[in-house]
DNA sequence: AATATATTTAGACGTTTATCTAAATATCTA
DNA sequence: TAGATATTTAGATAAACGTCTAAATATATT
């Protein structure tokens, strides 16, 4: 079955560790280590959350020296809005929506 | 743990037979039944899935004779759209917000 | 080159999830 | 009340998920 793009970000935001995350980097790019102190968890967990939402497009990554700059992806995230917009109004259709 | 009152519909709408579900649903309001109808998935299947979007308070279900007729409950799925909303704007603060 | 720091990868483990079939419950109709 | 229809509940199972510790990789510093 061929999953709409959709998919793995909406995946990626049913974890409550991975919208705190999101919500961080609205404020502002931070490193993985930066982000980790955020948290109770152990670094590889964090490392992990990260990697699912880089795979989901939700954030990207960039290294500076020993450091892994965190930052987010507004265009995946903007769909995401979007899906909600279509859901919202009032026009008729879901056959031809794409997810 | 206290996990915020979004998870519930998060969780939800991370699977996409339910995203499909509530699109369904923005429509008209359907039975079981005529849900199914859509899904090549077993009816207990929809039954769960169904039983999910109840507990997230996302659908609201009313028993009308043999029928049980689901429908959106649009309070639970603004507040889901506010969370992207917050996320949107330029205040800051993510460390007041509530998920 | 050796050591320290930052981060990821690998592998394991228990929990949750999505699905199925079979059985139970609720309602309607003859 | 018996039988048909609509839906859910129960129980099983395989796959996905979130977490951990230990090890590997990449970069910087001395």
């Amino acid at each position: 079955m061929k999953l709409s793009i959709l998919n793995m970000p909406f995946k990626a935001l049913s974890d409550p560790s991975r919208r705190k995350i999101i919500q961080m980097l609205k404020e502002k790019d931070m490193t993985a280590g930066e982000i980790a102190d955020h948290f109770q968890m152990s670094k590889p967990s964090i490392s992990h959350h990260l990697s699912i939402l880089k795979q989901a497009e939700l954030v990207i990554d960039e290294r500076r020296g020993q450091n892994i700059y965190y930052s987010l992806n507004t265009t995946v995230f903007q769909e995401v809005v979007n899906w909600f917009f279509n859901m919202t109004d009032r026009s008729g259709g879901f056959e031809n929506e794409k997810d």
